[in-house]
DNA sequence: GTCTAATCTTGATCTACATCAATGTTTACC
DNA sequence: GGTAAACATTGATGTAGATCAAGATTAGAC
C-alpha cells in the first residue's frame, strides 16, 4: 500500500518494474480501479497537491517504485507524460459516456492485452465500471462467438 | 463550430469571453458533451496532435477565442492548465464509476453553478452522461423536495 | 497433497435509466 | 405578435447491467 485516501496528496510513483493501481471506494464499500500502472507509467492522484488524496494507491505484483515529488516548479515529472495520461483520461471519459459495456471490454483488450493476463478480472470489471457478474458473461459470449 | 471530427489536431482554443464546448457524436449520431469551456479555460482535444481529432468544439455563445499551436516546446500552454484538466478528467472518471444520475447532477450544480444558467438542460443531461428526460425527472424530485 | 479463502461462473430477480410517443413551453425569426 | 422550431416535461414500456444467492474453480499456505 503506497497511499491511502485522505493522505496528504504530493506524490507520485513511477513504476520501474511490477505492476501498481489507483482506484477509490464509495460510500458503499465498493472499489472502483482509477488506472493500472505497468513499468514505465506514472501514477498519482490528479488532486491539488494542498488537499487530501481521493485514491488509494498499491501494488498488485512484487514492483520497484520511485516516489518523488510531484510540484511542477521541479519538473520532475515529463510534460508528455501528463498529457498521455489526459489522453488515456479523455477516452476514458468518452468511452463511460458513449460505449456499451461489451465495447469498452473489447477496447480494453485490443489497448491492454497485457494487463488482461496479470490483474483478476473483478479489477477489470472495475476499471470498466461494471461487475464480476457482467463481465463474466461478456466475455462467456465472446468467447462462444470464436 | 471550430473543428470538427477528423480534423488535424494541433490546436488548442483559450476563451477570452463567451462559452463553447468539447463533444464526441457516437455511431448511433448522439452528441455526448465532453467538456464546456468558460471564460478562462483552455479547451482542446488531448488526442495526439499527429493523429485526427476525436471532438467537435463549437461555441454556445458569441464569443471570443485566442487558437494557438498547442505543441509542448512552445509552451504556449501553461502546465498548470493541463494539470488542472486532469485534475477535472480524473473526477469524470470517478463520478460516472461510482456515482448515480442524481448525484452527478448534484455534483455538478455545485461545481459549476454559473454554467447551468448558461447551456441548455439537453446539454447538461449529455455531459452527464444521461438523457434529458432522465434529467427532467431528477430536477422534478430535487424541486419538489425543498 | 489438503484445506481454506479468493475468485469465477451461472441463474433468478430487480432497478436505474433508456427509449418511444405525445403534449406543453419557451425561443427566435419574419 | 404570430408561428415554426427547438426545448422541456410527462407517461408507458423496454433493457442493460446490478444485485442476490448458490455452486464451481483456482490458488496459496501449511
Amino acid at each position: 500500500m503506497l497511499q491511502r485516501e485522505g493522505d496528504l496528496n504530493s506524490k507520485a510513483y513511477k513504476v520501474e518494474s511490477g505492476l501498481i493501481r489507483s482506484y477509490t471506494i464509495d460510500e458503499k464499500g465498493k472499489e472502483h480501479v482509477y488506472q493500472f500502472g505497468p513499468e514505465g507509467w506514472i501514477i498519482a492522484d490528479a488532486t491539488p497537491d494542498d488537499r487530501a488524496s481521493k485514491l488509494f494507491i498499491d501494488c498488485l505484483e512484487d514492483s520497484v517504485i520511485l516516489q518523488f515529488d510531484k510540484d511542477l516548479n521541479s519538473l520532475s515529472i515529463e510534460p508528455e507524460k501528463i498529457v498521455k495520461r489526459l489522453q488515456v483520461s479523455q477516452n476514458r471519459v468518452i468511452m463511460l459516456m458513449s460505449a456499451s459495456a461489451k465495447q469498452r471490454y473489447e477496447h480494453f483488450v485490443e489497448t491492454y492485452p497485457s494487463i488482461l493476463q496479470r490483474v483478476p478480472n473483478r479489477m477489470i470489471a472495475s476499471y470498466l465500471g461494471i461487475t464480476p457478474e457482467a463481465l463474466s458473461r461478456i466475455r462467456k459470449e465472446l468467447s462462444s462467438k470464436k
